[in-house]
DNA sequence: AAGTGGTCTAGACCACCAC
DNA sequence: TGGTGGTCTAGACCACTTG
């Protein structure tokens, strides 16, 4: 096969050369991709040809043309569903995670087609490691709620919310697919001003990639935010799991 | 081969059988070894055994022994070093891109050997890109410092920072191995009060995977940050594209 | 020189999804 | 039911790192 590889490199050519090695196939099929992308051949959320169809087109195998859409995958470019075909990824979304304002809200404004599935609302009991970061006692009450969140019909974050009965009582009586927060502020007038956000890239895997309906080992982000009021009392407890080519963390930090 | 799946998922049995479907042979293979790294048989740092040799323990085929690896290392329990084999991840960093403290003193007193090394530090004439960014004039002079940092050896983060020589004129006579923001405080009396920090994961490419010495399309994060003075006046804008696997954004927000 | 991961081939069967 | 991705086999050669 050298042949075909010689005839692969004078096809791609152009740039990265600069290193005295070889640009291996897989990552020139990776730019040819990237460069559909860029130019809108392929715009966002339309569908690729199968792995199949792919490897015939540039005369590789399957294994090979899975490396360059898994690189292209990771870069955020694209993304895949379940058993159904690969896509261009959308822009990500821009999301501030110390600031309470709604995730529709936020979607919406920046041209996407937000929805929210509540999967669970429940009343529980405080399991130890909840009590050690929310200083509640173990084993009192505290509210689940798990969500799924959608943006133009592709899930893309579930998240786990744990809130302090003793600040919002009742709570489990609303629908939470609606903002949470406005809700809070609304029918309970709280005010969250100590936020501890935590997050770090990782894969997702089950539970969370079955809900997001992704193979598992699929690259995410997870985030957690502890709220509290100004008077130091622990209001609610939320870790996402978001999909790691759906958002663009963007935070403000003044003084 | 239908004996021996059978065999495998008797060896492995118990956990995730909620759902109707076989656990495939390359998650139960993650487990095991994640198994082996949670109870301390294999620690921070320490190398596991070749993929061949993997392969052979497990009786499979080096592409699905990589399988195996590759969802450990998108979950940041491993990482792999060019040629030389695969390593158990330490524990993640934790880091406040907020705030400015000195990456040495954080790393250091979370028990990790830092280490940094400038790889350029020239003067340059602000491109499009950054006069947009910064509300410098395209053309006027900036200075571009280069590093790479590494903790216990290992070479996890490389950024580009993009200095306003009005503020801290001179500035590329000193040392960069050092904190730039002691530096800045100490020498030109600079102080940072508006930050706008973004971030969002991505794969590392060219050039950058090549810097940390990775293959292309490890997982990375990309995180950037532009700072102002209380005047508002551009201080500096810097990027860094850390490995996913080394660290842990907190985030503290108030009021 | 020997061993490692990096790349690549040419197939196979299965589970799931859309038609 | 046919096509998709998901999983897996059993090899091969290459580039690079290490002793």
């Amino acid at each position: 096969m050298s042949t075909s590889q010689g005839q692969r490199d004078a096809a791609s050519a152009s740039a990265d050369d600069t290193e005295n090695s070889r640009t291996p196939f897989y990552l020139q099929l990776r730019d040819r991709i990237a460069a559909q992308i860029a130019t809108g051949q392929l715009s966002a959320h339309s569908r690729l040809p199968s792995e199949r169809t792919l490897s015939e087109q540039y005369q590789t195998t399957r294994v090979t043309a899975r490396l360059a859409l898994g690189q292209l995958e990771a870069e955020g470019k694209l993304y895949r569903s379940n058993r159904r075909g690969w896509f261009v990824s959308p822009e990500r979304i821009i999301y501030d995670p110390s600031l309470d304002v709604s995730f529709t809200d936020y979607v919406t404004k920046q041209g996407g087609v937000p929805r929210t599935e509540t999967l669970q609302s429940t009343s529980l009991t405080v399991p130890a490691w909840l009590a050690q970061k929310s200083g509640l006692e173990e084993g009192s009450e505290i509210y689940h709620i798990q969500r799924r969140r959608y943006i133009d019909g592709r899930a893309i974050l579930t998240e786990n919310i744990y809130v302090n009965p003793a600040v919002c009582p009742g709570l489990l009586r609303f629908d939470f697919n609606q903002s949470l927060w406005k809700l809070m502020r609304h029918e309970y007038s709280v005010s969250l001003s100590d936020k501890h956000v935590t997050m770090y890239p990782t894969a997702l895997t089950e539970p969370q990639a079955g809900i997001l309906g992704v193979t598992p080992g699929t690259a995410g982000l997870y985030v957690n935010r502890i709220s509290r009021n100004s008077e130091g009392v622990f209001i609610e407890f939320d870790e996402e799991f978001w999909l790691h080519d759906a958002l663009c963390i963007s935070v403000h930090a003044k003084g």
